[in-house]
DNA sequence: TACCAGGATGTTG
DNA sequence: CAACATCATGGT
């Protein structure tokens, strides 16, 4: 076991919250107040878990424990619970919006949960694209049951996100019995070729601007404004990415500003001005604020 | 049946 | 840039 000490602001009962917010989420597991996860590293599954307790512990759950997996599964953690970034900035920022304010007080600590694979956020929020969340994450369970990679420990099963590989030599027709629509079958597997065959990596996007990283994205069909931005805030450490055509901050705008009907595109980029720099963390926040 | 859901795409103002 | 029509699928 070894530990990650946590920064000023962190609240792991948040952490958990989110992470608990759907059931049917299989790419984590939740056991008590311990968080189980797979990451795959040069095509090997690493399973380690991580409990609180002053700072953050974890194990890695494999006869190999070399420092090179430790090192691995820091990372991962660091990148996965936003450990690096400043949040009194951000929560600087709220101050100038009374309503946003409040929610950082009520989440005080909340760090963004990210995915640090982009693949992953990409596959994610096609999945996503305007169904309700309930059914995206039965979507995401059968297709990760079905084309993923298992490790089994002490009889329970872990699973990890199909490889590009996987998904890229999948035609349409392979996706309908999952009950995928043929776009979003057909969005899937543009992304995954893209990534198989080496003409898009994280890495490669990383050199690049923000503007310059969105635009290659939306080359990609089924990748739109939302996908892209949502994408790049919870992979790319973007905070200010802001999917505004999500239906999710609609609603929780709504709600927090007590308004009788949900903002137009142009009225919610107006709001969002107060939230200049941080609007990706702020969009987060907001729904957190849809759990309750 | 109609409408909604963490949109995408293409067209039009 | 913003608004609109059309598409696609299952849930309520």
């Amino acid at each position: 076991m070894f530990e990650i000490s946590t920064p000023k602001e962190f609240n792991f009962d948040q952490l958990l919250r989110f992470l608990s917010r759907n059931e049917k989420e299989c790419l984590h597991t939740l056991r008590d107040r311990e968080i189980f996860k797979v990451i795959s590293n040069e095509n090997k599954l690493i399973l380690f878990s991580i409990t609180f307790d002053s700072c953050l512990q974890i194990s890695i759950h494999s006869e190999d424990k070399s420092q090179k997996k430790v090192d691995l599964v820091k990372k991962y953690t660091s990148d996965w619970f936003d450990l690096e970034s400043d949040l009194g900035l951000f929560y600087e920022t709220a101050q100038n919006d009374s309503v946003l304010a409040s929610i950082c007080k009520k989440f005080h600590g909340l760090r963004m949960i990210g995915m640090p694979d982009l693949f992953e956020s990409l596959i994610w929020s096609i999945i996503g694209q305007q169904i309700n969340l309930n059914f995206a994450y039965s979507l995401k369970e059968r297709l990760v049951h079905t084309f993923g990679q298992k490790i089994i420990h002490n009889e329970i099963s872990f699973y990890a996100l199909p490889t590009p590989e996987r998904l890229a030599i999948l035609n349409i027709e392979d996706f309908q019995p999952l009950q995928f629509s043929r776009s979003k079958a057909q969005y899937i597997l543009n992304v995954s070729q893209e990534f198989a065959e080496g003409r898009l990596s994280q890495e490669a996007l990383k050199k690049l601007s923000f503007e310059d990283v969105k635009e290659r994205l939306i080359k990609i069909k089924g990748i739109g404004n939302w996908t892209a931005n949502y994408s790049m805030m919870k992979s790319m450490k973007n905070y200010d990415a802001f999917p505004i055509e999500d239906v999710g901050l609609h609603n929780a705008v709504k709600t927090q500003y007590g308004l009788t009907a949900k903002p137009s595109i142009s009225e919610l980029n107006q709001m969002a001005e107060k939230w200049k720099g941080w609007r990706g963390y702020a969009t987060f926040y907001f729904w957190h604020s849809l759990l309750g």
